[in-house]
DNA sequence: AAACCCCATATTGTCTACATATTTTATTTA
DNA sequence: TAAATAAAATATGTAGACAATATGGGGTTT
């Protein structure tokens, strides 16, 4: 009875985003089209296009696509328009070592914060990876494995470096989305599971290195040998104009 | 001679920021004037009134506050407007843990980048820091500060650990207005210059440890003991309410 | 006199219209 | 026929108008 404080600062937290629910509704499902591939990179994203679908002016979409834009999931070009990003293998580098550099520190702290509930959450979430991998479906696989960082910064309890997170798990989708080569791994669930094992024990460094050689897997299972587009134009003709 | 196509990529990119110069020039003033303490915390940043200063439709004026809110200076409550962020003590606590983690693999990566001219240029910006000190600006002390830890970003190479690493000084700004307690010690400065001298010398482990010891020194230098406001208006009046 | 309700005012949320920039297409010329 | 140019069409950038919501004051009621 006593200490209603944390009900009634939850309660307006919820009232706070309440509204505006327009934003959000569109933000998820232009989102979610972008990371399940129904919206391929470099795809443009017509204002009036996306606000006859959504049934809302484009003042709307506007909000909508600068969000995205500002998480880097979709490039505004000046007097040009919105385009489904196309991370270059450089930026693609770049996100992982953010991730590798962010998520090794993420890591020790939920190694100190875990609690038994987490460990079972994060079990649970493995075991559904697993059975998406089992049953061939690659696009819920993406999205469950990103799922599983963004849990363990969650536990880490720094909503900052969870925004961070999130940002970089959805760059990272789009990265896989454009760079993956062949089939993915089945071992990426077993990595999990050990990197579970070792927050359960406590075994902060353990679980660090875990974290690092799993995002190094990620990234080794990419093509990034390639250029930029520009330069690769280049490139590709220098033998022949050049000669 | 050959190979103009870098040359040719920048010139692209800078025509690709050339437009929009509204929003950037409205946005960059005001986060200075937040920054700069000209705006205090909690401030209500009402579009009309900011539209006539500025002399742009609320259009444009909710466009730079919608950035600032994805940044977190300013909260925008559905409804009610836009206000100066008022961080809590455990969203201050939050940025400065966010920084420790994340710096302290950006300084890592620094000791490996650096050349001379980047020592040169910070130790430049620390000259310029503590003149500042001296002649009692405070604002510009708090400015320059920052940029100095955005310089080390740029050493590191990383476009993303550098545009949270911007993120997380703007907002630590804020949180040094809202909660510095006496006079800012000269020692920051201090610190600055072994930092240098640590990646000058190549030594990542020393470089880490006297960053996170400088981020504590700053953390210490705060008075986040209090709680957040709702909380403290529950304690505050539980002895009398509840009695 | 105090508390409550309702309405007036002001501010934000959204839509539509117009201005400006880009892209496409059609026409002209070499 | 192909290239270049101009004009039309299309899309974005901005402004202003209307709708919805929150705030504050005045009046009524107990």
């Amino acid at each position: 009875m006593s200490r209603t404080a944390p009900t009634a600062a939850l309660n307006l937290a919820k009232e706070a985003t309440r509204k505006t629910p327009q934003n959000d509704r569109i933000y998820e499902e232009m989102l979610a089209a972008i990371l399940e591939q129904r919206l391929a990179p470099g795809t443009k994203l017509s204002e009036d296009t996306l606000g006859e679908i959504f049934d809302v002016s484009r003042t709307v979409v506007r909000t909508v696509l600068q969000r995205l834009a500002h998480e880097r999931i979709v490039q505004i070009q000046p007097n040009r328009g919105a385009f489904v990003s196309e991370p270059s293998p450089e930026e693609a580098r770049e996100v992982l070592q953010a991730r590798r550099l962010i998520e090794e520190g993420v890591i020790r702290l939920a190694a100190k914060r875990r609690t038994e509930k987490d460990i079972n959450d994060l079990r649970q979430m493995v075991s559904e990876e697993q059975q998406s991998l089992d049953s061939g479906n690659h696009q819920a696989w993406v999205r469950q494995s990103g799922d599983f960082h963004l849990k363990l910064a969650k536990i880490a309890g720094n909503q900052t470096l969870t925004a961070y997170i999130r940002e970089l798990v959805s760059r990272t989708s789009l990265i896989i989305v454009q760079y993956q080569k062949g089939n993915l791994s089945s071992c990426s669930c077993d990595e999990h599971t050990e990197i579970i094992d070792a927050i359960n024990g406590g075994n902060e460094e353990l679980a660090a290195e875990l974290m690092i050689s799993h995002l190094n897997a990620c990234e080794d299972q990419l093509s990034l040998q390639n250029e930029s587009p520009e330069s690769d134009l280049f490139a590709i003709f220098s033998k022949t104009s050049n000669s």
